[in-house]
DNA sequence: GATTATAGTAAACATACGTTTATTTATGCC
DNA sequence: GGCATAAATAAACGTATGTTTACTATAATC
């Protein structure tokens, strides 16, 4: 049985721990709330490899938030269950693991982090997501679905709004969340 | 003709030029991205004012920002006809002046204004919208309508999307793009 | 096994932060 | 008009920030 990686002096796993630390803080705290010595904590080395690796805070942001937003996962199947497949990815996405897109909202306070953000979710996410939309107004129609799932992070994780994600909520009640919402996306995607 | 009232010693005024001068920053910075002397300066005093009005910066946002989360303009009139009264009302925001909404997305990634800004945007307007919804849910989709909103204003706003607020924009497509996000509100308003 | 390169740390750096104290300056009262 | 009160400032406080420098320790090379 092998001896597991007690990471000594492997650059690749550093950086990677760096980048995976960043990435938990940042979905908690947003840019300017997190402080590079609680990342290199977190990372379980100190703070100056940050400037080592990746030259900046600003640096090390770029590389662990922007490329992570993506919208993959809702384009897979039919688009006339878009919103029953989006909304059901919506409801069900669980506290742990790094979600990109409460990263960004946490973010969306900070005049250095929103350029690298507008950037990302235009190109990576709503121009991918309008080419898979038929009929007028494809880039806007696709901007107004991902603000719908937008603002559902927003009140559901950033904000956890006591009457979205309050412990009183039953699973009967988070499947009628999941029909309301899928009806309402579908209506941007059917555009009749 | 009256000299203008150039503020010596009037304490309202001072304390009315400071919260006035919070809400333009916070709406354009997020809570922990402007700090205290950008917020005097702009206030016309010194920093030392605002602990001395409002104990802390804390105090001042909790003053400044959540009481102006309401949703009042969007509740007058017919409920039947909400979506589009609303959709108006977003895409008719303009630059200027200042936006409560933008402000709470500002400082979403802030662990101490978070607490406030849930309370204010649960008590303030999700609850004082579920009143005036019929049928089954009403707290929820009242979070969801919210939700919609929001998302909206984070795309147009807080990132300014290139395909939802680009100069390209000609007033034929905000029309249509009224008509989209209409839409997409009211089949939450009207349940059926 | 000594040497060289480099991953990593420790500590100091300069600056910015929110806040407090001491002081000045203007207003209202008798 | 002189005195008390309060508004506003100026400057210092302690701390936290992102970054840089000097140093240590590990791993690979010959």
């Amino acid at each position: 049985m092998e001896i597991p990686n007690i990471r000594t002096r492997n650059p690749e796993a550093t950086r990677k721990a760096i980048i995976d630390a960043a990435r938990h803080c940042f979905a908690a705290g947003g840019y300017e709330d997190v402080g590079v010595r609680e990342i290199a904590a977190q990372a379980g080395v100190t703070a100056a490899l940050i400037n080592r690796y990746f030259g900046s805070k600003e640096g090390l942001f770029a590389e662990a938030v922007p490329p992570t937003l993506e919208i993959g996962l809702f384009l897979d199947g039919d688009m006339r269950r878009f919103g029953e497949r989006a909304a059901t990815i919506m409801v069900m996405k669980s506290g742990n693991g790094y979600d990109p897109m409460l990263a960004l909202l946490r973010s969306m306070g900070s005049r250095i982090a929103v350029p690298q953000l507008r950037a990302a979710i235009d190109k990576q996410v709503v121009e991918v997501l309008a080419k898979r939309l038929e009929g007028p107004d494809r880039l806007m129609r696709a901007g107004l679905i991902i603000a719908q799932l937008t603002g559902f992070d927003v009140m559901m994780r950033a904000l956890s709004s006591a009457h979205m994600a309050g412990a009183q909520m039953t699973s009967d009640d988070i499947g009628r969340m999941r029909d309301h919402l899928a009806k309402s996306i579908q209506a941007l995607v059917d555009n009749n």
